[in-house]
DNA sequence: GCAAATTCAATTGTGCACAACTGAATTGCA
DNA sequence: TGCAATTCAGTTGTGCACAATTGAATTTGC
């Protein structure tokens, strides 16, 4: 019987926590976390701040709702994180002029040149990852269509 | 040039949000979670709550530690977290009589009687991925692999 | 046999996630 | 034109994650 006809099966098995697909996601998501966590505390961030940051170093200034459109975020989250990049001098909020509901967020002089400090990164994680690239390339595209799918079955 | 390539540079496309295989991770990681969310709402559980209630369904008891080694999880989330589990009247939390240093968490009844109500879960998660059972099966692989990479790595 | 090291669960403090809600600003449409 | 619906950021409350620390219990080394 091969792994593949087994998945197929239902009944306890199922209920099996190293079955499970989610739990490898769940597993390898915050392990990546925590493999990020040493390089990003010599910027100072945190994942999810430096998740933010790269949306940012992209194109600026950004709404709250546009970070939260990028990032799959809610203001409840987005919110406080970003006052948190004020306060480390990352970003600087400001009301817009045009629809005072806007907050925009810019990148300060100090935000905008971390993104030297943080190009090394991605290939640092890669290296970590013991993946060849094709792997990782099949990876991405594997996740992106479940999430696409997870998001549209609710 | 191909995708694969193309991952292989360095540069300002290395900090691109969409070529980042662990951004992918984390939100697919979120969008199981809301998946669940709908389904654990009608057993009261969270997802850590269910992880945790997957690891007891398989053998009981367990202590916290072993919990906490199942699940990669330490006391600081587990502690709480069994203590909510405790309060929903799932489990029951007891001072180990031959360790006094260990808690040792036994389901009660109605926790046991729970995983029956939990069994189609797994399958409902299937369907909603989107993915044929072979795509599932690498990708649990794959996972595990980067999982192990990325603990390893630090 | 006993002191040092280790194991173990719990606590504290910080920072996400996210549902639900608030209130202000803007848009749309009758 | 005016008001109902919508958009937007923020707040509140709950529940993870995880680093760091505490204090009790146990094991190890000598």
């Amino acid at each position: 019987m091969t792994t593949s006809e087994e998945s197929r099966q239902a009944g306890p098995e199922a209920l099996r926590l190293n079955r499970q697909v989610c739990f490898a996601m769940y597993s390898a998501s915050r392990a990546a976390t925590a493999a990020y966590r040493p390089m990003l505390e010599e910027l100072g961030l945190t994942y999810p701040q430096y998740l933010a940051m790269l949306v940012l170093w992209e194109a600026e200034p950004r709404s709250v709702s546009e970070l939260g459109e990028e990032l799959g975020l809610d203001s409840g989250t987005l919110s406080p994180l970003l006052k948190r990049l004020e306060a480390l001098g990352f970003v600087q909020r400001r009301r817009s002029a045009e629809d005072e509901r806007r907050v925009e967020i810019f990148l300060t002089d100090a935000g905008a040149a971390l993104s030297a400090k943080a190009s090394g990164i991605p290939q640092r994680l890669a290296d970590a990852a013991g993946l060849t690239a094709a792997e990782l390339d099949q990876l991405r595209d594997t996740l992106g269509r479940l999430t696409n799918a997870l998001h549209a079955s609710h």
